[in-house]
DNA sequence: GACCAGGTGAATA
DNA sequence: TATTCACATGGT
């Protein structure tokens, strides 16, 4: 994609982007509506999104970084082309969320933020997240206010179970405790990157209250992998509702929903599953 | 008051 | 190995 960077601004113009659609694609928790535009944080950043039609303007604490973060080296207009070759709800849901961005985030707010996310609603997950960052996160200041970073995994091992619920995580109150110490104290995250599939999956459920779900998302989310289909509630109900009937078989679990996927969907994979998801939920509710 | 939300871990068969 | 169950919390 065509930007141009500025000072402390990425401009460029695209359809293949929407602040709204990013914002509530489901992937990402600390965003804000902001003076007709939104605020994004992530890691220790900050960004403010301004858009009117395909012009979007990003001001930021760290335009290298964002550039990454948005995955503006990608091309997205052959991304939906091709997923719009497969027809029927894959093509409906690659126009409809074409503007959705699969983004490159900070892994260690990913793997939190994933964890919090089990068996909860997006609307929670954020307070929950906003609770824990406004408690333990460092303060950024970015056009004249102040934001909270996602806290170092020292500062989260340090807050006890008590905290966290209290912060309203409820019952994933000790995965949070757990994991948070076991990477405060050495487990590399960083080193996940060069792994395959397999490999990688078995290494993140080594920590406490991730599963093959959570596991996948990160995946995507904070390593930018394509071969893996997160496979939720909602993904859930579009293989039964759209899929199941082609595919010759019904009953599949969800991990096995997961492989036909990328079967399917294969390099892919991440993309079509987030345009998929954000296109059978997008209905319900906001 | 039951059911649901970007499921997981543990017990059971 | 596959199935079943409990789990905090807030919204519908």
């Amino acid at each position: 994609m065509d930007y141009v960077i500025k000072d402390n601004r990425i401009i460029l113009e695209s359809e293949y982007f929407s602040a709204q659609q990013i914002c509530y694609s489901g992937q990402v928790f600390r965003f804000r509506p902001h003076k007709n535009g939104y605020v994004l944080i992530s890691g220790r950043e900050v960004c403010y999104l301004q858009q009117q039609g395909r012009e979007v303007t990003i001001t930021c604490t760290d335009p290298k970084y964002f550039v990454n973060y948005f995955d503006l080296d990608t091309d997205y207009g052959s991304i939906v082309s091709e997923l719009k070759n497969f027809g029927g709800i894959t093509a409906d849901a690659a126009e409809f969320g074409k503007g959705i961005r699969i983004l490159r985030q900070d892994k260690l707010e990913t793997v939190f933020s994933f964890i919090i996310s089990a068996n909860n609603n997006i609307k929670r997950i954020q307070g929950i997240l906003e609770n824990i960052c406004g408690s333990l996160g460092k303060p950024i200041s970015f056009m004249d206010e102040s934001f909270s970073a996602f806290p170092e995994a020292a500062a989260l091992a340090g807050a006890g179970e008590e905290f966290f619920y209290k912060a309203g995580c409820g019952y994933r109150a000790p995965y949070m405790v757990r994991t948070a110490g076991d990477i405060a104290s050495g487990f590399d995250l960083n080193a996940i990157a060069g792994m395959d599939y397999s490999a990688a999956a078995a290494e993140l459920s080594k920590l406490y209250g991730v599963g093959k779900k959570v596991a996948d998302c990160i995946l995507l989310f904070g390593y930018g992998r394509q071969d893996v289909f997160p496979v939720d509630t909602w993904i859930e109900k579009v293989y039964r509702d759209d899929f199941a009937a082609s595919q010759n078989c019904k009953n599949l679990n969800r991990k096995q929903i997961a492989d036909r996927f990328v079967e399917i969907f294969k390099h892919n994979s991440g993309y079509a599953q987030q345009y998929l998801f954000y296109y059978k939920r997008i209905y319900d509710k906001i």
